[in-house]
DNA sequence: AGCCCCGGTGAAGTC
DNA sequence: CACCGGGGCT
């Protein structure tokens, strides 16, 4: 049923040669606007034609939201039930699926938790802690971006520890244990069962090198490949790409090399650039005519752009009209910009007969958001942010989803610790620093020391420890359940059972409300669930979550009635977890009142376009951000940036800066961006400055030209930061050398625990090395005081302490 | 155990 | 200015 001359003919020439050039390596440069996604869609959609199963094609894209829609799309072309089969989606949550088929391989369960950014930074404060570390110095969030930045780059670990180019940076910067903090904090998540972010694309990896029969596998499955936004893949990323599409090379990655904005989260922008090394017979497709923009704004942009180094060489064009020129805005204050814009906003609506949503508001950092809004409120301009905080980092929201992920994974200690005392039940800090430690010393779960309370010793009164005990009880009833009954029965039952909705709706307060209607949502959101159907995809997954299983007959269920059709809570949570505010977003356009102006982040802004759009803020230090204006590489980062800005625009872009703006409280004086001085004069209309004949140009670049140019050295080269870079080997199937993961090799081992007597010379994981004093108790509840060296004498479980013996 | 107030410190972007 | 953490008070 190959009909597929009907799309097909809807392509330019570039676009359907890069349609219809289905098998071999290709990659596609895709300029702004060119019509990307339209390729990428007829192109599966003619793989499928050519009478593929969309079960063997992967593609990758870098919001969910994209996936979604393409996968829209596809199925308007050739069907929805075929298109549902289609891998698509990102990475994190592709392969986060096959993570949970074969987790257990690599020593997790296949219910793992996944951190998400606040989780890991609460594990690495607990680590410093532990360690006796400050963390004025080790900041979290540099710690974690510093082990963020080792895992994208394929570093364990362990060979962190043994690296001296890191290990050297690190003592620089005076941070000498930071190897030992990434070591304790995979320990922790691996014994919480839990994988941030990165673990998803890491073990992904470790998976595929050290099971070469799982790799097969998928590498057998995957005979077609897409990957969206190649530009803005990190290392780890293309390892796994490169790995799958080892056997077929039908690899086709679409991208954008000017559009590259990601590589302070890891994106290597050489992934794209150096493609056609790895695959020299690669077929190349420039996409080059715009069909956005105006031909001003795409000649703009193009001039902006050619400032930069690194970069493929295009020709981008359009036969759009020539349109209005670019407007440059000055204002006094921050404020002032704000009003201007709305004003500016106003007028067009009504000269044009333009709605509110035709409008966006890019700004560089979400802080500018502030006097934007202001300045709408006050015209009575609706709008809508996106990005901020999202939905599911709401407090009352996260409590509540602790407790299902809690429920689905009971080590999961990040959230033992949010809820165990949420809604009140008496078990306060002095207790949870008890079995904090407890499992900490044992290297066990802090759920796990509950369970057996009696055994630590802790000094926790009786009291107390039935609190402990009847919330164990609560959350391993709720565990029992989890597979038994729908998502949103269960969810709705914990809400209610634990308290957490009686507990907000008693608060009257206008944000007590509020609290308790995002609580109804995420509820509404649990119904929505249960009634989807499952893909193809979500469907193999169920079977084999369900596979092993083993359910307990119980006076309400037999196992026999468990529903394979049940859209369970644990299958609820793998879903929004790796959800993005913009997926979130998304389902709320159907609403009625969506016409409204659109406020966001210029990151934000990738892939979508608008009519009028607004660039508030080009001052120098704001953008380029200071952080930038060091280095040349983050330097044309940002310059991309600024492009990726210009080219959202369809009719008009207006640039705006102010001359002064409160940061910090404080009010501060503020230069023209250097990237207005860098438009092209031709196309551009500036503001004449009142009260005086010299135009904007002579007053303002004059003075940068002359006064500045020694204050504001521009792109001069300085060392690049941190980037320990592995290099891409040609054949990284044997040659890429990850360190084993923390395996499932600390378990205790029953010999071994009997035969530990008093006088046994022993090791411990964290006290290393001591002599067993005493053992008490029954086995399996033998119980030692061992003297170590250091730390002194501690008592220990030995079904939970993983005891070495050496002597 | 919980609440409140104070002071110090800090904003780039995100799966 | 806004947030968070610590300390002190109830």
């Amino acid at each position: 049923m190959s009909n597929d001359t009907h799309y097909l003919d809807e392509l330019n020439p570039v676009q359907r040669q890069a349609s219809i050039t289905t098998d071999g390596p290709v990659m596609i440069i895709a300029g702004a606007g060119s019509g990307k996604t339209r390729v990428l869609t007829y192109r599966i959609a003619h793989i499928i034609d050519k009478g593929n199963d969309p079960f063997n094609i992967l593609a990758l894209t870098f919001t969910n939201k994209a996936a979604r829609e393409m996968k829209s799309r596809i199925g308007k072309l050739i069907g929805e039930s075929k298109a549902k089969a289609l891998w698509m989606g990102t990475f994190h949550s592709v392969f986060s699926k096959i993570l949970r088929f074969e987790a257990e391989k690599l020593g997790y369960p296949k219910n793992f938790t996944i951190y998400d950014t606040d989780d890991s930074k609460s594990v690495i404060k607990e680590v410093l802690k532990n360690m006796n570390l400050d963390d004025k110095v080790y900041k979290p969030s540099l710690v974690l971006n510093r082990i963020s930045s080792a895992k994208n780059n394929l570093i364990s670990a362990k060979q962190y520890l043994n690296n001296s180019t890191v290990m050297t940076e690190d003592r620089n910067s005076q941070k000498p244990m930071m190897g030992l903090v990434y070591e304790a904090y995979a320990k922790r998540c691996f014994k919480a069962g839990a994988m941030d972010f990165d673990d998803l694309l890491f073990n992904t990896n470790i998976l595929m090198r050290d099971f070469p029969d799982v790799l097969v596998k998928y590498q057998d499955k995957f005979r077609y490949i897409l990957v969206d936004e190649y530009q803005d893949t990190n290392f780890s990323q293309y390892v796994i790409v490169k790995q799958l599409a080892a056997r077929f090379e039908n690899i086709c990655v679409v991208g954008d090399d000017a559009q590259s904005i990601y590589a302070f989260r890891g994106a290597n922008i050489q992934n794209i650039l150096n493609f056609r090394k790895d695959y020299p017979d690669l077929k190349t497709f420039k996409l080059e005519e715009n069909y956005r923009s105006t031909q001003t704004i795409v000649k703009v942009a193009s001039a902006v752009i050619s400032k930069n180094k690194d970069q493929f060489e295009k020709n981008i064009f359009t036969n759009n009209d020539i349109g209005e020129k670019i407007k440059v805005v000055r204002a006094n204050t921050d404020n002032e910009e704000g009003m201007k814009v709305a004003n500016s906003i106003v007028e067009t609506k009504m000269r044009e007969q333009a709605f509110n949503k035709q409008f966006a508001i890019l700004y560089r950092t979400n802080a500018q958001s502030r006097a934007l809004e202001e300045a709408l409120r006050k015209q009575n301009l609706p709008y809508r942010i996106y990005g901020g905080i999202s939905f599911y980092q709401r407090k009352e929201v996260k409590d509540l989803l602790s407790y299902y992920r809690l429920s689905i994974n009971h080590n999961d200690d990040e959230s033992l610790k949010r809820i165990i005392n949420y809604p009140v039940r008496g078990i306060g800090g002095t207790t949870m620093d008890k079995l904090s430690i407890a499992a900490a010393e044992h290297g066990i779960s802090i759920f796990t020391v509950c369970e057996n309370l009696r055994e630590f010793n802790l000094g926790i009164n009786a009291g107390t420890s039935n609190k402990i005990n009847d919330f164990i009880v609560m959350v391993k009833n709720f565990g029992l359940q989890v597979p038994l009954i729908d998502a949103f029965e269960l969810g709705n039952n914990i809400a209610v059972n634990t308290g957490i909705l009686k507990d907000l709706y008693s608060d009257k307060t206008p944000e007590g409300l509020s609290r308790y209607e995002n609580i109804q949502e995420l509820l509404n959101g649990l119904k929505d669930f249960v009634e989807q159907k499952r893909s193809p995809q979500e469907e193999e997954l169920k079977a084999s979550m369900l596979d092993g299983l083993d359910i307990e007959p119980t006076d309400l269920f037999a196992p026999e009635e468990v529903s394979p059709t049940l859209r369970t809570l644990d299958e609820f949570m793998q879903e929004i977890t790796l959800m993005t505010d913009v997926d979130k977003e998304e389902e709320k356009e159907n609403e009625k009142d969506f016409d409204k102006i659109s406020l966001m982040t210029i990151h934000a802004a990738k892939g979508l376009e608008f009519p009028y759009v607004y660039i508030v803020g080009l001052e120098e230090n704001l953008f380029p951000s200071q952080m930038s204006v060091n280095s040349r590489a983050d330097l044309e980062e940002e310059r991309r940036l600024f492009y990726v800005a210009i080219t959202r625009a369809e009719k008009r872009a207006t640039l705006t800066y102010a001359t002064t703006r409160y940061r910090f409280g404080n009010l501060l004086f503020c230069e023209p961006s250097r990237f207005l001085e860098e438009l092209d004069a031709d196309y551009v209309e500036y503001p004449e400055i009142p009260g005086s004949n010299t135009s904007f140009t002579d007053s303002m670049f004059g003075r940068m030209n002359n006064e500045y140019k020694d204050a504001h050295p521009k792109e001069i080269e300085f060392k690049s930061k941190f980037s320990p870079k592995p290099v891409a080997g040609k054949k990284p199937l044997v040659k890429i050398n990850l360190s084993k993961p923390t395996g499932p090799s600390f378990v205790a081992d029953s010999d071994m625990l009997k035969n530990i007597k008093e006088g046994s010379v022993v090791e411990h994981e964290k006290f290393g090395r001591g002599q067993v004093e005493i053992i008490e108790g029954e086995y399996p509840n033998l119980k030692a005081t061992v003297a170590f060296g250091v730390g002194g004498k501690k008592q220990l479980l030995l079904k939970f302490a993983k005891l070495k013996i050496v002597g």
